[in-house]
DNA sequence: AAGACGAAAGTGGTTGA
DNA sequence: TCAACAACTTTCGTCTT
């Protein structure tokens, strides 16, 4: 039997980074976050829920809510023991043999444990580096929490062998804001880390490989909202872009390429369109393309949009 | 002088034999 | 595993506003 049960209505919150109007609320992390850019507008939340009440044992587990959150960037530290090879007790004494068998399988799970205690060594370096990096860029916990627990995947499978901590960091949190649809360029990501963006993709590549994750494009829509944002562009531009970006989208002019390459494209020309032009250099630096490109695709969409431009 | 344009050569990744 | 390839970048000279 499946009862509703009645919700508050949420006011309507815009986000003062993009003007989304797409805001998550996640009581568990009493965050506030836009879904267009990632930015967390306010970590403080109140959970407005109706409460959750139990009236026989099974209803309370299935409502249990108490507990801190699960995280997956903190790891565990604690401290472990090694037992010796010996057969001799603490005393120096020797083992019975009836004993022996006993030893023989504790020491077994030592190793089991010494195993998983070089990963935790592993994710000491790494979990701060990729706390650090979303900080700087303002990402949202979800992100976090995904690329921390990717990371640990690709721990696990020994895909971070042979590659610095750091870049296996970055390259994590690279997969983990295309998987949550918040996506970074490589090159946002590459500045916010110090690393170049040739080797945050080989690293990216190879973890999305050896872990089998399902990886679709990203739309070039995804990154118009920012763009704008950082362009100083209004809402009108930005959606006459995405008008123009669902256009290219129908008339097939959009698959191999780069969506980002797209996005700027379409920007580019939503804002002389407008009349609030931005140069092809200016979208290029934000954009993390060259003018080249930018060029190449905004001569294809709009000799297939039959768009007429006045520069 | 700044911005747009386009040619040409180079880079790094994907694909198919 | 290697060569062909498509997309993108870099660089640079020329044209337009």
């Amino acid at each position: 039997m499946v009862k509703k049960e009645t919700q508050k209505v949420e006011e309507i919150v815009i986000c003062p980074e993009c003007g989304n109007t797409h805001i998550s609320r996640d009581y568990t992390r009493a965050e506030l976050v836009c879904e267009g850019c990632g930015l967390v507008i306010d970590d403080g939340i109140i959970d407005q829920r109706p409460e959750r009440r139990a009236f026989d044992r099974e209803q309370q587990q299935k409502r249990e809510q108490t507990g801190s959150p699960m995280t997956y960037t903190i790891h565990d530290k604690g401290l472990s023991t090694v037992i010796g090879l010996r057969n001799t007790d603490s005393y120096g004494k020797s083992i019975p043999n009836r004993n022996r068998a006993q030893m023989y399988r504790l020491r077994k799970w030592q190793k089991r444990i010494r195993i998983s205690s070089t990963m935790e060594k592993n994710l000491t370096n790494a979990l701060p580096s990729i706390n650090r990096i979303s900080s700087s860029m303002g990402l949202p916990r979800t992100v976090r929490e995904t690329a921390a627990m990717i990371y640990r995947k690709a721990v696990l499978k020994k895909i971070t062998r042979g590659r610095t901590i750091e870049s296996a960091a970055a390259a994590t949190l690279y997969a983990a804001c295309r998987q949550c649809d918040v996506p970074r360029t490589l090159e946002e990501i590459a500045n916010a880390s110090n690393l170049s963006r040739k080797e945050i993709g080989r690293n990216y590549r190879a973890i999305v490989r050896g872990l089998r994750l399902k990886m679709m494009p990203p739309s070039p829509m995804e990154y118009v909202s920012r763009f704008c944002s950082k362009l100083k562009l209004n809402n009108d531009v930005q959606t006459k872009t995405l008008e123009i970006i669902k256009e290219a989208t129908n008339q097939e002019i959009v698959s191999g390429r780069s969506p980002i390459g797209i996005a700027a494209a379409s920007l580019y020309i939503a804002s002389v369109l407008c009349g609030e032009r931005r140069t092809q250099c200016e979208i290029a630096v934000v954009a993390g393309v060259t003018e080249v490109t930018i060029r190449n695709r905004y001569k294809e969409i709009v000799k297939n949009l039959d768009i007429e431009i006045v520069l």
